[in-house]
DNA sequence: CTTGACTCTGTACTATGGTACGGAGTGTAC
DNA sequence: GTACACTCCGTACCATAGTACAGAGTCAAG
C-alpha cells in the first residue's frame, strides 16, 4: 500500500491551508512531490513534520528564507550554523524589545500628560507630536 | 514676498524623502498644495510641523492610518479621543512586547542547550524544532 | 455514469511604507 | 540663450507572508 497525503491533507495535519503549501514550495521549502501530469500531489507522511519545523521555527521569529537555511542545515548536521543563527536572532529579538520598550514608555508618558491635564487645556499629546 | 517651499526643500526639512511626501499627500496626509498646471508644487513653510508630526507619530508605533485620525483630532482639537488612540496603541505595543519575551525565553533555551551539549551529539536546535 | 469535494495553474491581490523610473518640463544662475 | 539641478506624473516595483480566483480537471463514493 503506497500511502501519500493529497495537499489537502498535508495542509490539515500541518494546521496552514492548502494555498500556503503551495507557497511554501514555489519558495522552495517544501519539494515539488510526485505527481500524475495535472494530477494531484502526493505527499510523503513525512513532510508533516517539515511543515511543523517551518511554523515552529516562525513562531520564534525567523522570516522563511531563514527557515530554509536551518531546513538546509539540518539536512547536512550542520549544528554550529544553527546555534549561531539562533544567537542572531536573539540578539535582533533583544533589540526590538527595547526599541518596543522606549515606545511604551513615550506613550504611557503622554496617556498620563492627559489624565492630569486640566479639562481647558489642550490636548497634550497632540502639543507633543506637534512640538519644535 | 511669498514664501513657499519646493518639494524638495520640504522633504529636506522634513527629513524625508521627496517620494515619501508626494506619497503622504497621495495618502492624504498632506495637502495638494498650490501647484501651476504642470509646474512646482508650492508648500507653506508650516508644512514641515506635519511632515514632522507624521514621523514622530510613526517613532511611537503608529501607522499612517491612524496618523491621519490623530491629525484630524488635531484639527477638532478632539483630546478625549486622542487619548483613547494613544491608550490603545500603548495596550498593542505591550502585547508585542510580551510576544518577544516569550520568543526570546525560547531562543535563549536554544541557544543554551548548543553549548551545554556535548561535541558529538545530534544539534539541539534542530531536534526541537524538528520534535513532534 | 453522476455527483460533489478536492485539486491544479498561474496570475493577481492584500497589507504596510515606501521607492524607482523615464521622458518631458520648470526654474534659476551664468 | 545655455546648462544643470530639480520637478512632474502615473505606473510599477520592493519586501514579507500569505490569500484569492476561475475555469477546468481529478478522484472517490454511490
Amino acid at each position: 500500500m503506497n500511502e501519500y497525503l493529497t495537499i489537502g491533507a498535508l495542509a490539515k495535519k500541518g494546521s496552514v491551508n492548502v494555498e500556503t503549501i503551495r507557497y511554501y514550495q514555489r519558495r522552495g521549502l517544501l519539494q515539488l512531490p510526485f505527481k500524475p501530469q495535472g494530477g494531484f500531489r502526493h505527499y510523503a507522511p513525512e513532510t508533516v513534520k517539515r511543515v511543523r519545523f517551518i511554523k515552529r521555527a516562525q513562531a520564534l521569529g525567523f522570516t522563511l528564507e531563514e527557515i530554509a537555511g536551518l531546513l538546509a542545515l539540518e539536512e547536512k548536521k550542520g549544528c554550529l550554523q544553527t546555534r549561531e543563527i539562533a544567537a542572531r536572532k536573539l540578539k535582533l529579538v533583544e533589540e526590538r524589545i527595547a526599541d518596543l520598550v522606549t515606545m511604551k514608555k513615550a506613550l504611557a508618558r503622554l496617556v498620563h500628560a492627559c489624565d492630569v491635564s486640566s479639562a481647558g487645556a489642550s490636548c497634550p499629546i497632540i502639543c507633543l507630536l506637534a512640538d519644535d
